[in-house]
DNA sequence: TGTTTTTTTGAACAATGTTCAAAATCGAGG
DNA sequence: CCTCGATTTTGAACATTGTTCAAAAAAACA
């Protein structure tokens, strides 16, 4: 019977699982020192030993590698995200507010840090006719909990649905002040002030929110 | 005497002049169409009737003349910003936050109408080694002029240095907003939704800005 | 008109992703 | 341990791109 799939007990599709993960290693690590748009196969096939043609047998395509990686540069802000969600206690508004802020600084961070793995996050364009895979939304989804969170305790009055949309806002602000203040396409701003800046923002909202209700 | 720049009077500089014109008609018509990656030389040079290896005399690059058309684009949408910025009275507070929000509203149609315009100023980056152009802080600086502008009204106690920086920031703010909304990387979301998220997020924001004051 | 200068041309090159027929390797049966 | 069919690996070849440059064409000039 023909198997698409390898069989990853048999020692064929263990050497095969083997090589895959060597792959995807090398490209992240390639794209981690050097951007994205810096990703070529033959390099990637000296990196792992193995000739051109192999990059295939392994993966479809380099975009698919592309989207491999974004899968767990996702995961790993997930993670980060998650850990400075957890810093600060969130009885109070006080301490919501102190949480979103904890929250975009560990973002920025993180953005700092991974910068070429963060960009390839959204640098990267899907071939035309491709659909974004599931697992983004997954990860945007734990992603997004973290920020609905202290927004239950900003906003108590109001629907789930305008929390959400809230958080969508919200994450979508600071991400635009992290982006372009980092990446200085217009004027590089450099960590502290965009820290502050995000900071600011957060507060101002937050104050605006209180009032609100 | 060697001329380095053709002469823009003598009828050859006037054909010299006439082609990088049209070269740059043509892309930025295949850009605003297609989007900056399908950029192709050859295309460019079938469609203004030249031979392929002409284009590198009418520009240096692929890249200049992406740039040349970001600036075309920079000019166009600082006008469409100008125009919103007019449209409301701004003596007290309340009018000063209308203007905010039509300044938004306007930078959020501008993207959805000029799609591929819009994110090739975003998308396209700069070969490693050469630096942003001038082009960019002069028209960005009467962009943010029309941001400042309201802000006077809204935080006149603050220094002039954090007013500019509260200007910076709402941009980004708004661009994150506009940007990761519409071209939906995470989730699609409908340009009235946008006009909404930017409204509340300034709305609150201001709101915040004048309890400080 | 003949000569010199400038411009235009398009063939050629280099870099890249991708394919595929052939070679190498493997695994099972004898 | 050897053989043979199946599977995997290989790397040469192809397609597509940006860019260059020697030669041809055109223009300017005397």
């Amino acid at each position: 019977m023909d198997r698409k799939e390898a069989d990853s007990a048999s020692p064929r599709g263990r050497q095969r699982e083997n090589q895959r993960e060597r792959l995807i290693l090398a490209a992240e690590t390639r794209i981690a020192t050097s951007g994205v748009a810096s990703l070529r196969a033959r390099d990637l096939a000296g990196d792992i030993g193995v000739a051109l043609g192999s990059i295939y047998n392994l993966v479809t395509d380099i975009d698919e590698l592309i989207l491999i990686v974004g899968s767990r540069t996702l995961t790993k802000l997930d993670a980060a995200l998650g850990e400075a969600a957890t810093a600060h206690a969130m009885a109070n508004p006080a301490g919501a507010i102190e949480r979103l802020i904890a929250i975009a600084h560990r973002y920025r961070a993180f953005a700092s840090q991974h910068r070429f793995l963060w960009r390839a996050l959204f640098e990267f364009r899907l071939a035309e006719g491709r659909d974004v895979p599931d697992w983004v939304s997954a990860d945007l989804k734990h992603i997004f909990r973290n920020i609905v969170e202290p927004l239950n305790t900003l906003m108590p009055w109001a629907e789930a649905e305008k929390r959400a949309l809230m958080a969508h806002t919200l994450f979508c602000a600071v991400h635009g002040v992290v982006s372009l203040g980092l990446q200085g396409k217009m004027v590089a701003v450099p960590a502290e002030v965009v820290d502050q800046e995000v900071e600011q923002l957060l507060r101002l909202t937050c104050a605006g929110l209180l009032q609100e209700g």
